[in-house]
This record gives C-alpha cells, sequence and structure tokens, in this order.
DNA sequence: GGATATTAATTACATCTCGTAACTATATCG
DNA sequence: CGATATAGTTACGAGATGTAATTAATATCC
C-alpha cells in the first residue's frame, strides 16, 4: 500500500518516477568527471559529428538554441570543445570537441555505459529491446505535434 | 541519421526523450483545469488518502518535504484542498480533499486517462503491461541506494 | 546593387523542479 | 524537568527549460 495506486496505472507515474531514478544515478556517476547529464550527451554528440553547427545540434538534442549557449560556454571553459567561425558562413560555428574532451567523452561513455547497464539490471535483453521499442514509440506519439487530438474538455 | 545514434544505446537517453514528451503533453492536458503534473499527482494522492499528513504524503511520491509546502499552499489557495491540524498531534495537519478538488480531481482524472493511453498508442496490452514492469525494475535498482556499487573511476 | 527579410548565435528573463540547511513548535523520552 | 526527535516551514541555490528581443552575417528580391 504505497499510497501512490491511484497513480500507478499511469504509464506517465511510472515513467517520472524510473527516470528520476535513472538521473539521479547517472549524475552522481557522471559527477567525478565534471559532466551531468546533458553536458555528456552535448559532448557526445559534437565527439560524433565534429563541425556541427549549434542550430544543428539543438535540433538533435531537442532542446532550445538559447539554452545550449550556455551549456557550449561551459564545455569551452573546460576546454573540451571548441567553437571556430565556418569558413562558408562567419555567422555560425564549428564544434568541435578537443583531444582532452575526447578523452573525457571516452571515459564517461563507460561509466554512463556501465551506469545504464545496472539501471537494467534485471530485465533480460528481450526485455530491454522492448523497453527501447516503446520508449521511441512513445516519443513518436508525442513529437507528432498529432493534431487529431481528442481531449476531454474541462 | 538523426545525430544522437550514439547517446541511443542508452535506455536513459531514449527515456530522458519520452518523459520530456509526456510531460509536455500532460501538462498541456492539464492547463485548463489550472493543473500542472506535480500538483495532479498530489491532488490524486491525497483524495485517495485522506487525512494523510505532508511527511507521509512526500514519502509516497518521493518528494522533499520543504518542495510539498508550496505545492500545498498553492491547492489551498486554490480551495482544491485543507490543511487541518491533527488533535492527536498538533505539529501535523491532515490533508484532505474539497468538494470541489475532489470534482476537479474526478474530471482531470479521466483527460489525464486520456493522454496516458494517447502517448501509449501502437503499444499493444502486452507491450504495456511489459513497459511497466521495465519501468518499476528501473525504479528499484535506482532506489536501492545500492553500496554495492561497482563503477569505473574517473 | 541596395533595400529587405532570414538565419546563427546570443542576451535577458521567467518559470518549474528539486535539493539542503536552518528555524519553530510541538512531542517524546529518560 | 531537560535533552532529543519530529512536523512543518522558511530561505536559499542549482539546474533544466522556454520565450522575446538583439546583433551580425547572409540570402533574397526588385
Amino acid at each position: 500500500m504505497s499510497g501512490d495506486s491511484i497513480l500507478r496505472v499511469f504509464m506517465g507515474y511510472d515513467m517520472k518516477r524510473a527516470f528520476a531514478a535513472i538521473q539521479t544515478d547517472v549524475n552522481a556517476v557522471l559527477a567525478p568527471y565534471g559532466l551531468r547529464m546533458l553536458t555528456f550527451s552535448v559532448l557526445s554528440v559534437i565527439r560524433d559529428n565534429p563541425g556541427l553547427r549549434q542550430t544543428q545540434l539543438a535540433e538533435i538534442l531537442a532542446i532550445e538554441r538559447p539554452n545550449l549557449v550556455l551549456i557550449l560556454d561551459e564545455l569551452e571553459g573546460l576546454d573540451l570543445v571548441t567553437r571556430t567561425r565556418a569558413r562558408d558562413d562567419r555567422r555560425a560555428y564549428e564544434l568541435k570537441v578537443t583531444l582532452k574532451g575526447r578523452r573525457l567523452a571516452e571515459r564517461s561513455f563507460v561509466a554512463v555505459t556501465e551506469h545504464d547497464d545496472r539501471m537494467a539490471r534485471g530485465l533480460s535483453d528481450e526485455e530491454r529491446a522492448a523497453l527501447h521499442r516503446a520508449l521511441r514509440q512513445i516519443q513518436s506519439n508525442g513529437r507528432s505535434s498529432d493534431d487529431a487530438r481528442q481531449v476531454s474538455r474541462p
């Protein structure tokens, strides 16, 4: 009788609780590297897509451009990422990871992989694959900005 | 080539994206009722557990006591919830939902149920049940404050 | 070619969620 | 009674996220 049985019927509630657990854990895992979930994501994506522009990065991670600015300021200040003016478009920056950034990305990637595996303990490979599929289906249900939206009116 | 394929291997990343979609959507659904995900949860749990104390409620929802105070101030100000001094312990309050709160809880519950179903579209009953099971497993993997934690050191 | 609009990044805010430390008033225990 | 613990509160701070407006550079249109 945990008291929240009324909410446990909602996938959204279970997801909130599960994600909160993950976020707390992964941030603890990343803290020794001076990273957080968000900065780790940004660093990883730049590493995997050198030369990326900020607008593209924001699009990829589904975050707003202004929010990216401070994150990149932070990563640049830590000498993990560089912003260099694009030759073909002097408004834009090409984002790259420094050597230091590459090393940190590699080491933290291992730690996050371990974390992710630890959080999924007790789930078979089948179940993990099914979870990934379900999560992606939910994302597409959401982002489709779904106009044929039928909700009960207050 | 969405650019974040490096992160898609992580369940935590897919979960973040899926949860963000859910949160945005549910908050939009709840806005007409003057509620948010958090206030809806608090209202629902009090309704389901009349007489609850704030500390118990915080425990149930896994939020810190101080954070509950403002939420209850808000719900009390909207005349949805009452705080009445407990007779047996004059430090504590017994939380209850007003008639107005009960009606709002019922109507918003319908809306959130529809939302939850909409976000889970494309998933069979089996898949939804598996998703719930996986999410709860992950929660328990997290909250166990797991001392035998084996992480790679920076 | 020059005026106009568009785009990339930024600045300046505002809000929400979450967490910790310290305070008060009761209550409990020895 | 005095020490300690508990319920709720206050006061902060950090982090994530969103919008509007600004600046510099580019693209477009007449």
